[in-house]
DNA sequence: CATGAATGAGCGTTCATTCAT
DNA sequence: GATGAATGAACGCTCATTCAT
């Protein structure tokens, strides 16, 4: 179990990876975020092998990180509005908390460094919204889809309304009812139209 | 007279660093860059101050680009959902037709390099579209929604269905519908509506 | 722990640093005076932040090595003109054996790099050599003149002598003499006629 | 007679390097001294082969300039401490009107880039100045002193005394009193003591 | 395992000089 | 001759990674 190493050293610079590069984007020396992290610029990589390697790992977590917010308190067997409500709800809060995971998952999306099997780790992490989607799906507009399109929107939808969210937090309910309304309206289908 | 700076030689610097980054992301070398163009190290600096600067420059260009293949055989009079179907063609067909413009343009966005008066020249580039979705958003259910919701929204389900496309290009044409049909729906409104 | 950095290294790259220069001039390239002292390019930013930071540090050293060297052996309570002839020969002999070190200061005294702190820790690494020159002039005929011209003389004839010592060592006796002579002239007062 | 080519355009280039080198160092871009001239970067470089020909034509012209400076109104019949005080006062008044060159000539000076036909020609240009100073030296205390130290160590003074008066301009005539005693001191003799 | 100095490839940019116009 | 774009070598500095301690 235990790992060796400390636990502790490696989400230290996880944190620190992630405060850092949400200021200073993914060029940020690894020197800068071991020093952050309190720790020295050769342990970085004693526990990850180089930087790229780091991307990888901080992407999956911040991903994980993101999906169980999104998934807590959720109960199965409640209407499927009622799911999505809480999934959308919880997904908003997490990004209101936590703008700078959210901007450290939206440059390492789209840097080119995260490899195919992290890619599908996190999909495994987000196996359970992706049902929840699936079930909408499965008798709304989006029926007859790509698999994987209706996610996709509705991540993208997400991301927009992220974006305003985060550029301007005062607002955040007002913007989070919006990408509700939208949300619903664009998986379509019964169980979601109110 | 000397030689005047060549606007061939521009484009072909503006050309060279859409293949180049799309290749290998914002960090290429200028020198490669240059390269690509036929064109020393050097020169890349007479056309651009800074590697910046060519960025700056890219993104506004490659916006500009966008917009006005999206908006190519606009008839103003025409009803709004013809409109609307118009412009997303136009749109995707430009992505499948440039996939690495699309990707510049994604990392670029993301980049932190791009300054305000370079966004808001976007912006401007734009500024036809967004009137567009303007006309579809007043009647219908994101009417109260804050400004520039509904543009970002429909941002976003472009972003979305590119991804698509451009990751799997046989099957443009259905991802190009399924995109516009959950345009419509998010839009909303009587004029979308089939 | 890690390797600390080694004194020995840092003195290997002023050394390098005093030899390049004194033959290329403060162009030479950081890469060569750290090859020189066979050391990696990268190593020399580890001892010096900068090549504007290492030539002040040089500068500082090879004026405190200066300084000392002409101090040498120096009893306060002999007759003034024993002073200064000690002061001179040392400092003759100084330049005689290390004609590169003077060369250097004499690049970098002109070089607008030296910034202000520099200066005046390079002044009080003089000043004792400022005091014997003082005591010479309180009752000399330059008792009246501005502060700081008297040393500044005696240097500038130092800068005068030096050009033909080094570039005539054979005979470095005979400016060396005619030199200090000149100095008790300039300089006079009953304490150092002969 | 009339070299082709414009000698205006030659003499803009040598004030505009004199200005510029003095601002910047010797290090400043041969295309800003072009700028300063009103003339295409290329053009420099039909007036002068190479930035180090610049230099020599600029050292020699300089050079040149500050001799004649300092002779003027010479009379040699009048007696030797006559002509040394018209040279000094002109000499001191040449660098107060024109501290840009007297910077200039120190950074050539010392730069390693005057060739020796270049201070050859230089030390014509002084020659009626070394043949004052030669005069006063046959009778006085450098008699035997090696050739050229005599003037070496006026020189040497008069830049001590010149730093002085750049650097606090008001004072420029209590440090030039200053200077011309040191002078005569210095160079000794009957025909220079008052 | 922790540390931080050492390494050296690599980058953006500059600039003397050349040359097409 | 004048112009200024073109050239490409060169430089200071950075930083991921290694390794001696």
């Amino acid at each position: 179990m235990a790992r060796s190493k400390s636990e502790d050293k490696r989400n230290g610079l996880v944190a620190a990876a992630t405060s850092v590069i949400a200021a200073q984007g993914l060029g940020a020396p690894t020197a800068l975020i071991a020093r952050e992290a309190g720790v020295s610029n050769g342990s970085l990589f004693t526990y990850f092998e180089t930087k790229a390697d780091l991307f990888n790992q901080l992407f999956l977590e911040l991903k994980t990180d993101m999906a169980v917010a999104s998934l807590a308190g959720r109960a199965a067997e409640t209407p499927l509005r009622e799911q999505f409500r809480r999934l959308w709800d919880n997904w908003m809060a997490w990004v209101t908390a936590n703008p700078d995971k959210r901007r450290v998952l939206a440059l390492l999306s789209v840097s080119g460094e995260i490899t195919g099997p992290t890619k599908a780790a996190a999909q495994r992490a987000m196996a359970e919204i992706a049902e929840i989607v699936g079930q909408a799906r499965a008798c709304g507009p989006l029926r007859d889809a790509p698999a994987g399109f209706a996610e996709a929107a509705m991540n993208s939808l997400a991301e927009a309304t992220m974006d305003f969210i985060v550029s301007d937090p005062a607002r955040a309910g007002e913007y989070r009812q919006a990408g509700f309304g939208a949300l619903c309206r664009l998986l379509g289908g019964p169980m979601l139209s109110e």
